[in-house]
DNA sequence: TCTTTTCCATACGGTTCCGTATGGAAAACG
DNA sequence: CGTTTTCCATACGGAACCGTATGGAAAAGA
């Protein structure tokens, strides 16, 4: 049963990577038809409209960043340290997911319920980070403090322009990472 | 001359309020116009079309973001790490600047002349910042990885919707501003 | 006061997109 | 092979907005 020439997922796909290319606002169900080769004509019979759409956007954007960064760090174990750093290498190695993270997270400056999904997102990062970092010791307020700078800082590396005159954005950002880990 | 009784200027400040609250696709003509209770036929009359005030929007924007905080913050002089804690007062205190600053980065990372501006916005603090970090000691990477990590914590705070169960977020960002200039 | 400049209202055509309606093609099923 | 379900094309009405044209009001200057 169910062919789904086009199916259901395939427009809530094509409508994450519009999200990320161009925000919430680019996310229009013609030009996705178009991009896929198809009319409107069956999204109608998928979706009940434009919302519900942008609604399952995010259901796969949240479930997608529960997760999967914490599973592929976990999956090699190793001590706190080490899991850290495997971490930071695999957070300022892809570009592909950061764009949509960006996207979403402007969005929810202006959508309460987009706000939600990001707190939730935020939390759950936040709480993996705080283990880790809570094993290299210091008092709870700095294990705190070093938690927001480390997730501050893959944020700010993509919204940030500035060149590096000493040498070059990766080796700023290894760097960053130790100060991080060590003092 | 030129009584303007909605003049050019009037145009871009209401432009760039747009642009913080709902980003660049929220700049439209017509809107602008109801919101300041005229027609948009004087619009045309002041601007070629909707790009030409885009482009005067950021022209805005930059000009207030090169100076502005710069100068606030030297004004009252004293050494490098009671300038640095001023500037961090100052930079997680006012919201309303920062939004735009948001919706701005947002909109560069799908449009390079926006890039551009905001590349040299970018530098332009970061040098700033490499003057105090630079005053506190440490090699030249240290002082580097500290000042992206500042200008990260300064977007990120923004961006990150995450609770802290050990304190307030602004104790969180008092800490890790003390673990920027201290170690 | 008369003219010029400055600004605005109104009306218009064009474009893009939304959501609906309807018929038909194409696969799945019996 | 016929029926049912699934998916899509097309056509339509409506809304929002762009940019243009044009006439007029209101202030400035002479």
């Amino acid at each position: 049963m169910a062919v789904t020439r086009t199916p259901r997922g395939r427009w809530v796909e094509e409508g994450l990577r519009a999200l990320a290319e161009g925000g919430p606002d680019a996310v229009r169900i013609e030009p996705l038809a178009q991009a896929m080769g198809v009319t409107k004509g069956g999204f109608y019979w998928h979706f009940t409209d434009r919302t519900a759409l942008l609604g399952e956007v995010l259901d796969l954007w949240e479930r997608a960043n529960l997760e999967d960064v914490i599973e592929a760090v976990e999956r090699d174990g190793g001590d706190a340290r080490t899991r850290l750093r495997r971490l930071f290498t695999m957070a300022f190695a892809g570009t592909g997911a950061l764009r949509t993270d960006l996207a979403v997270r402007e969005w929810a400056r202006r959508d309460p319920a987009v706000a939600e999904r990001v707190r939730r997102v935020d939390n759950r990062r936040m709480g993996y980070l705080r283990g880790l970092f809570g094993a290299l010791g210091g008092d709870e307020a700095e294990v705190e403090a070093r938690c927001l700078m480390a997730l501050s800082l893959w944020i700010g590396n993509h919204f940030i322009a500035a060149e590096h005159p000493g040498g070059s954005r990766p080796a700023v950002l290894e760097r960053a990472g130790r100060l991080l880990e060590g003092c």
